[in-house]
DNA sequence: ATGGTATATTGGTCTATACCATTGAAGCCC
DNA sequence: GGGCTTCAATGGTATAGACCAATATACCAT
């Protein structure tokens, strides 16, 4: 496998050593140097020819276990974990991100985007003032032409000022919040319910109205743990499904 | 905050001891002991008065961060959470436990338990061969009196011999599985999606055909990461929320 | 071939220690 | 009182080393 290079040495730092290396990790697997199924070099010399201790390489392999993207068996081995399309229930990445991966086209329209004063349910969600300026959105997401997915986002309009302007048609609600405005999305508390869909619903997805839709809620927070985000998305029941994985106790 | 009482020293023995401490310490959240808010004594100070290292108290500590039930917060301290009624989501335990900690009245009615040689799919599941017998069950489960949700379940009947013995109307389905043969739930991979419900779900749970159920599917590991459950289980929609913590990497 | 048995390999647990980064309160100055 | 600095306390990161437990392999006896 393909080295990993780091920062600085030990002390003094700004990001800690065994988030560098989960990444370097990260993105080997994901661009395909590491296949699923590998096996990772032993602990103790991959830790050796990284420079760090064993223990710090631990803390990095953990995180991917956890991630579901490391499979680590005593005795035996540290494994790539095979691509499970239902691994990203337990991630948090953008919906383009994940369609992509399966090699599906993704798409989006944007039905509505305006600032207006918050109700009072998003101003508890965002922890803003009731009637503080929101932008208030409403995505149709597409797979391969066909609408799958209907997006409605509220964001604290003071930390997004002249949101407008950026296409979201083109572009990842995340990676404009990153790149545009420094926030990092890097908590997120969402709930799933089983709704039916609204006539309005039904209209824009092309399903029946009554269909049953997965509704997603989620509230984001940035790296300081304000919520940046507050989300109500559904999906079509019918074309989505989503995994996570459980373990009792022990990690 | 009261003693945790470990067993043995550090070297020969069964359980580990962090999940000794972890136990411990959930133990005493779970009968109050510990109210959300409380502050545990610092690192240092719990360590050494357990007895054991500080780094093996924190893998204690993160795993029931991981949790959910405890919040970390460097330079000021380690804090019980706030028992969020959602935070079920991300572990495992029965249905049973999770209402009546929610201070309702749980029920059940067993509808079918029978032997029957596996179908398929569902031997497929299970890791059988197919048409290996296997336990076919359903229940209908009630939240005061009510019937709320609907569960099929599968079962490896090589592993469960005299299974229809046990009353499961009074007792949980994982409690028998351990109490009687020995196997402990320690894994599962689940998905849920939002489906209709069908007639006969429609008329066990008193709602109306095509009304919006969760589909949950479940398969259950036991210790050695041999399946031994495979569930189907809807819940009304209108009644159930799934709730998930996300986190972006950085454990 | 088959099956058991030693041995080496690998991840898992635990200790001990050091220093960093964040927090919050105490103290100080104005 | 208000704002600032200082500093101790607390969780976070990293190192080093030891031994345990599960697995895989090689080898041997049958």
């Amino acid at each position: 496998m393909a080295a990993i290079k780091l920062l600085l040495g030990h002390q003094t730092m700004a990001i800690p050593l065994y988030i560098q290396i989960a990444e370097g990790l990260l993105e080997q697997i994901e661009s395909g140097a590491l296949a699923p199924g590998d096996r990772l070099p032993p602990e103790r010399e991959l830790s050796e020819s990284l420079g760090v201790n064993r223990m710090t390489l631990r803390q990095a392999l953990r995180a991917l276990e956890t991630q579901g993207l490391l499979i680590r068996q005593q005795g035996s081995g540290t494994y790539v974990a095979e691509p499970k399309i239902e691994r990203e229930a337990g991630r948090l990445f953008p919906f383009t991100e994940g369609i992509q991966r399966r090699g599906h086209l993704p798409g989006a329209k944007v039905i509505k985007l305006e600032q207006q004063p918050a109700e009072i349910s998003v101003a508890n969600k965002l922890q803003t003032s009731v009637s503080a300026p929101v932008y208030r959105g409403q995505r149709l997401r597409f797979i391969n032409q066909q609408p799958m997915m209907l997006e409605k986002f509220f964001l604290p309009a003071h930390c997004f000022p002249g949101f407008e302007q950026y296409n979201l048609e083109n572009r990842s609600l995340y990676e404009v919040m990153e790149t545009e405005y420094g926030f990092v999305v890097s908590r997120a508390r969402q709930s799933l319910e089983a709704v039916s869909a609204t006539e309005y619903e039904a209209e824009l997805l092309k399903i029946k109205a009554g269909a049953p839709l997965m509704l997603e809620q989620r509230l984001a927070f940035d790296q300081d743990g304000q919520p940046i985000e507050y989300a109500k998305d559904v999906y079509r029941g019918d074309r989505f499904r989503f995994v996570t994985e459980l373990a009792a106790l022990e990690l």
